[in-house]
DNA sequence: TTGTATTTTGATTTCCGTTTTCAATTTCTA
DNA sequence: TAGAAATTGAAAACGGAAATCAAAATACAA
């Protein structure tokens, strides 16, 4: 996380912004937040701690985070926007179940590549992409395990 | 699109609902309708021949396309549910160009097989995904044709 | 240290697409 | 054709994001 502090400090900089209270405060409790939380949610969590920080501050606040890199804002088709920490190196898609809003990230190095590939077709520069896999968690599903090896009865 | 229209009625006597003349003029201008407009879009270009539909009709008619599986409801992330007509047997996703807005859809089977091992190994059900490529078409990149094969001069 | 120009803050309002409301109208069935 | 039930369209309500603005905080030069 020091990594993604000095960044956000350096960013202030470079724009000549200024470093104030709130956004020292801010940047801490998001990083230590746990992920994929609406500014809402992250606003409730923070006010507890620190009520006097307003509403408009924290949103903005994100705002700059993602701007500057080290966060990135999701969509999951609610219409609420969320936030995580995001590294520099680092980049994953989602899972997300439609019953317990549950979310799994995973990274897959094929199709990443099959994706440069279909642009590549199209000769259309990438610059960022975005694949959910919606569905039922494996608590969520029906039945969980052991799928019965005789016949299933045809679903549908 | 005889197909469709077939589908809608079925799905309308099915649910009890009633065959009205709107419903009728909303799914003819669905049908011929351009893909990706957002109901906004729609709207505007309906009440040209039919300026006595309200905008609160062709809204719920289109959720009833959704609902019913002739239409597929998009969200590119501009704030704007978007509508496509939808086929039985196919699917596609997207590249969105940041410049002009433009849409391009592409089918890719190897990335459609990724997704459900990538679904397998954390025992998740798929009931739907979204793949979204966004960047710039070969109209808006910097230089489209013929990069210099010598030495490019550093990009930024 | 000031002084002061500039930025930031937080309460509030505005925005804007989506969805709901409700009385009038239309559809459907018996 | 009567009457129950669904639909319509204008308008209002909704909800999250973003803008507004006066008061407060900050940075920096003197
Ligand atoms: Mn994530
Ligand atoms: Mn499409
Ligand atoms: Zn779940
Ligand atoms: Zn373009």
């Amino acid at each position: 996380m020091k990594v993604q502090k000095e960044k956000f400090f350096n960013f202030l900089s470079r724009k000549r912004l200024k470093n104030t209270n709130q956004r020292v405060v801010i940047l801490e409790a998001f990083l230590r937040q746990k992920s994929h939380l609406s500014t809402e949610d992250f606003y409730r969590q923070l006010r507890k701690k620190h009520p006097g920080i307003g509403y408009a501050t924290v949103h903005r606040t994100l705002k700059l985070f993602a701007e500057c890199g080290i966060a990135a804002e999701r969509n999951f088709g609610d219409g609420q926007m969320r936030f995580e920490v995001s590294r520099e190196d680092e980049h994953h898609d989602h899972l997300v179940c439609t019953a317990c809003s549950r979310i799994f990230e995973f990274e897959n190095q094929q199709i990443e590549q099959l994706q440069r590939e279909v642009a590549q077709t199209y000769n259309f520069q990438i610059s960022d992409h975005r694949l959910e896999l919606y569905g039922l968690c494996s608590d969520c599903r029906p039945q969980t395990t052991s799928a019965p090896q005789g016949a299933s009865p045809a679903n549908l």
